[in-house]
DNA sequence: ACCTAAATTTGAACACGTTCAATTTATCGG
DNA sequence: CCGATAAATTGAACGTGTTCAAATTTAGGT
């Protein structure tokens, strides 16, 4: 009667299949009960029961309830991704793209949007490693922005920006995303409209900035870049908690 | 044997003084249970115990453990802004009016980072009234927004913005300021210097900016402004969840 | 087939936030 | 001083996320 071992995050089986099967069924039940009655109203209990599985299985297979919200997350973040993936194999226009990426999220989370929130609720948390700025998220966050990278691949306007410049502007509008998010998890408007139009406008700003870049990065770009390399966002320095400059 | 009335958040006794006392002896047990073990490490049954009182009671006061979070962040903000008002008393400069607000916010705030977390916990669910973005934390919010609205009321480059451009800049003051808080807490240098680094390096940059406001403003403000007015953020229009534009 | 160790499964038990019926104490008009 | 009504106080009880020792099943070697 040995112990279970508590290294893997998610215990795949060897031969994959059988308990794969299981871990999905719970994580159906889950989802269909949190799309049902909201996450709060459901208890670990109800989850268990709906996917005919003893209480302790299903945390053998999640450790946490938090961890089957992230689970969802992780499966439409691969989703939109694909989506966006099918636009810019459609088109170069920067414009387009950053619309499809933006919209595609959204289209995918549509249908979650409460669901969203138990997501944020350790966003400040710098203790919980499942946080959205958490150790244990650091491939799918850099996988989503990532493809914000892909998005302004070819636009000619940035071309000539060195990577630094490059990263902050991708950073900000991963950030844009973020925020767009956030601000759709509140927005009760029919078919949460206003978000749409929120994301239309605010791209339509950007590509309208799009060719003041390489003026205007040289420039402001260097303080810009000091202040996030100052705050250890940039590539290279260590992203948190080490030596400081000045004051 | 009435029952207790559910509608004030805060029981005032009536002659003040005597339940006024007990309130602050649960409160105070609190924050420094808090500051002993942690947040999550201290119990509602910790609390009542060191203010030497019954479970019930400290419920009678605080409708939630999260609302002795949210006390202390009421009596610091009300700290911080008194600082800063001295500041605005001492000189016009809105470069070092800033800072201090900044400054003083942080000062404040700085012997329980750890605390903050709780209170960003529940930021992205819109159904917890008592969040940062809640409808209980209104007041305390348009509060803390108003400080900078006075701590750029001198400067002359802003005069002639009209009340939605000097909206849109408070706010986007505000919002800094909230981010700052959120790294705050993740950072982990000696003494958050990177965080007062941080915010020395973007009011340098803000203050760079702020001579071309004006020039800026009657171009982007517009395109900017139109944003926020459809995402319901200006004055005016309800706060969120109504009709919409286009798209 | 049999043995052993690992993987999986189980549900009781625990800790903690919160609720609430019941009890005690304070307030006040007469 | 006396009810009566409101305020304050109490701690048992409830529901829920999570843990865990024990039981059961599976896989692989011999």
């Amino acid at each position: 009667m040995p112990r279970r071992p508590r290294a893997e995050p998610k215990p795949r089986a060897t031969k994959g299949t059988k308990g794969e099967e299981k871990r999905d069924r719970i994580h159906a039940a889950a989802l269909s009960l949190f799309r049902k009655k909201g996450f709060d109203a459901t208890t670990m209990r109800d989850v268990a029961a709906a996917a005919d599985v003893a209480l302790g299985a299903a945390y053998y297979y999640f450790p946490s309830k938090e961890a089957l919200v992230l689970a969802y997350y992780e499966r439409t973040h691969a989703q939109s991704t694909a989506q966006a993936e099918a636009a810019f194999a459609r088109t170069n226009d920067v414009r387009a793209r950053l619309g499809a990426t933006f919209h595609a999220r959204l289209d995918v989370l549509a249908r979650d949007r409460k669901l969203l929130a138990a997501l944020f609720r350790s966003i400040a948390d710098p203790s919980a490693a499942a946080s959205i700025f958490g150790d244990q998220t650091t491939a799918i966050r850099e996988d989503s922005i990532a493809v914000f990278e892909r998005a302004i691949a070819p636009a000619p306007e940035l071309a000539m920006l060195d990577a630094d410049a490059r990263r902050v502007f991708v950073l900000a509008l991963w950030s844009l995303h973020m925020g767009t998010i956030l601000y759709f998890i509140h927005d009760t408007s029919t078919k949460q409209q206003r978000t749409r139009a929120l994301v239309d406008s605010s791209l339509d700003l950007v590509v309208t900035l799009l060719p003041l870049a390489p003026g205007l990065f040289p420039v402001f770009g260097q303080a810009i870049g000091s202040i996030l390399a100052n705050a250890g966002l940039l590539t290279g320095a260590p992203p948190l908690g080490g030596r400081t400059h000045k004051r």
